[in-house]
RNA sequence: GCGGGCGUCGCCAAGUGGUUAAGGCAGCGGCUUGUGGCGCCGCUAUUCGGGGGUUCGAAUCCCCUCGCUCGCCCCA
């Protein structure tokens, strides 16, 4: 019937999914701002060299997942697959990052060629939150704990969050010498995976999936044993705070997370309620990012969401939209004018209004007012419209309690008057 | 990129080689030309994701392709 058919791994959202998809997103842009944390948008379409620079050559999102095109001037653009590397670009470009601080977030979509599974699509949405211009550890712990209330607000429990702390770049050079020497040594003994890691990217070796090589792995150095004073003492101050602030962590130093360019706090947020993908919500530190791109020295650290699967695992309440406050039911054609008058005044109150413009019956436009449980209906047929009035009820199943009052379409303060007394508005709404 | 399951109306489905593709929900219209929630009646797939093949005959069998789904890898 229709050949026309969406992209493998993208998808519509409609009206009805979206209800749950604006409070989830209402209830997190209250959060930040309440917090002060500012917007910001950039392109979803960005050079490829920025993402290969910032997130890393070595990295499967690089190597595997992006969706890179020629664009007519043969450059070469890529459709963003994460968010930090374009908002360092913004604030480096725009010279905002002189001596300023800067708590931003954003939100939309992003892309990755992958093969689509449960919470995972080519297009999925992420909010983005970064600190940047910050080195304080309460950086960190204010971006923790910002991940951590908004997936709260949002009703989640069964959440896991899990720390490590990935040290300064010399800490990690230091390690990255020994854990080579080790892995050289122990070659033969590794798998395929991890063998094809050693030069491309060889601390993602200490997250691998295969059993025997976790199990080799046990005798490796350890990247803790590497870390200076300094990054130990700022790991611990992190882990105290958190643990002052009663929030529940685990420790896993196995975790490095897959971009290059994360250094001393890496964090992950995930939800048993998920099926194998479970990772709510990633995020670190990357200190060296910003002057690895060609801007200054700048400390920072963020996190991202994925809306899908926060969408997923977020409470059943969230799904509910508001209804219509008033249902305009017309039929002739000088009512429907002033229907439509009518319904121009309404939009002036902080009311949802539906106009019923299918000039069906009245049996029917009122069987539409009740299948969307409207609130109220205003009536406007061939006698109304004669005395240019129109007659407004509260659609409830009492004769005597619906409130129904015949008024002029000239008289808006007592339309006001009948609004605020039968609709429970918030009366500093009202425009 | 690799492996398993799946694809019949907007949704949920019956049908598994034989001449008209059940049913339910939703939608539309009527009973009720101006007053809803119930009820009753009627209408809504020349076509079974798409293309090709086998057959006298295909939604049913075969091939290709697209999409969905679950897992691996990886991530949000």
């Amino acid at each position: 019937m229709n050949n026309l058919k969406n992209l493998r791994g993208t998808t519509d959202l409609l009206p009805e999914q979206l209800k749950k998809w604006q409070n989830v997103e209402n209830i997190i842009k209250d959060q930040l701002s309440r917090a002060n944390v500012k917007e910001i948008r950039t392109p979803i379409i960005e050079m490829t060299e920025l993402f290969i620079r910032s997130i890393g050559e070595g990295t499967d999102v690089v190597n595997k997942e992006m969706y890179t095109f020629l664009d007519r001037g043969e450059r070469s653009c890529t459709l963003r697959p994460e968010g930090t590397a374009s908002v360092a670009r913004a604030l480096i470009n725009n010279g905002n990052l002189k001596g300023t601080f800067n708590k931003l977030w954003y939100m939309g979509p992003m892309f990755r060629y992958e093969r689509p599974q449960a919470g995972r699509q080519r297009q999925f949405h992420q909010l983005g939150v970064e600190f940047i211009g910050y080195e304080s550890p309460n950086s960190d712990i204010k971006i923790i704990t910002l991940a951590w209330d908004i997936l709260q607000k949002l009703g989640i429990s069964e959440l896991n969050l899990e720390i490590n702390s990935l040290g300064d770049r010399t800490d990690r050079e230091n390690y990255k010498i020994a854990f080579l020497k080790w892995l050289k040594d122990n070659f033969d003994d590794l798998d395929q995976d991890s063998k094809a890691r050693i030069n491309k990217n060889p601390l993602r070796i200490l997250d691998t999936k295969n059993p025997d090589t976790q199990r080799l792995l046990e005798n490796a150095p350890k990247l803790n044993q590497f870390l200076s004073e300094k990054s130990l003492e700022r790991y611990s101050f992190i882990k105290n705070q958190l643990e002052f602030l009663k929030i529940p962590f685990v420790e896993n130093l196995k975790l490095v997370r897959g971009l290059d360019y994360y250094s001393h706090t890496a964090f992950e947020i995930t939800s048993s309620a998920l099926g194998s993908q479970a990772t709510v919500c990633g995020g670190g530190r990357y200190d060296d990012l910003i002057d690895q791109m060609g801007g200054d020295k700048t400390p920072a650290i963020g996190f991202a969401i994925g809306l899908e699967r926060l969408i997923l695992i977020a409470g059943t309440s969230l799904e509910k939209g508001r209804d219509p406050d008033i249902y305009i039911v017309n039929k002739g054609q000088l009512a429907e004018s002033l229907a439509i008058a009518l319904s121009r005044i309404l939009s002036n109150f902080d009311l949802i209004t539906e106009l019923d413009l299918s000039g069906s019956s009245f049996s029917r436009q009122f069987k539409k007012a009740n299948k969307c449980n409207a609130k109220s209906v205003v009536v406007i047929g061939d006698e109304e419209a004669k005395k240019n009035e129109f007659s407004i009820k509260l659609f409830n199943n009492s004769i005597e309690n619906n409130n129904e009052l015949k008024i002029s379409i000239e008289d808006n303060a007592k339309l006001e008057e009948w609004i605020l007394k039968n609709l429970n508005l918030n009366i500093s709404a009202k425009k």
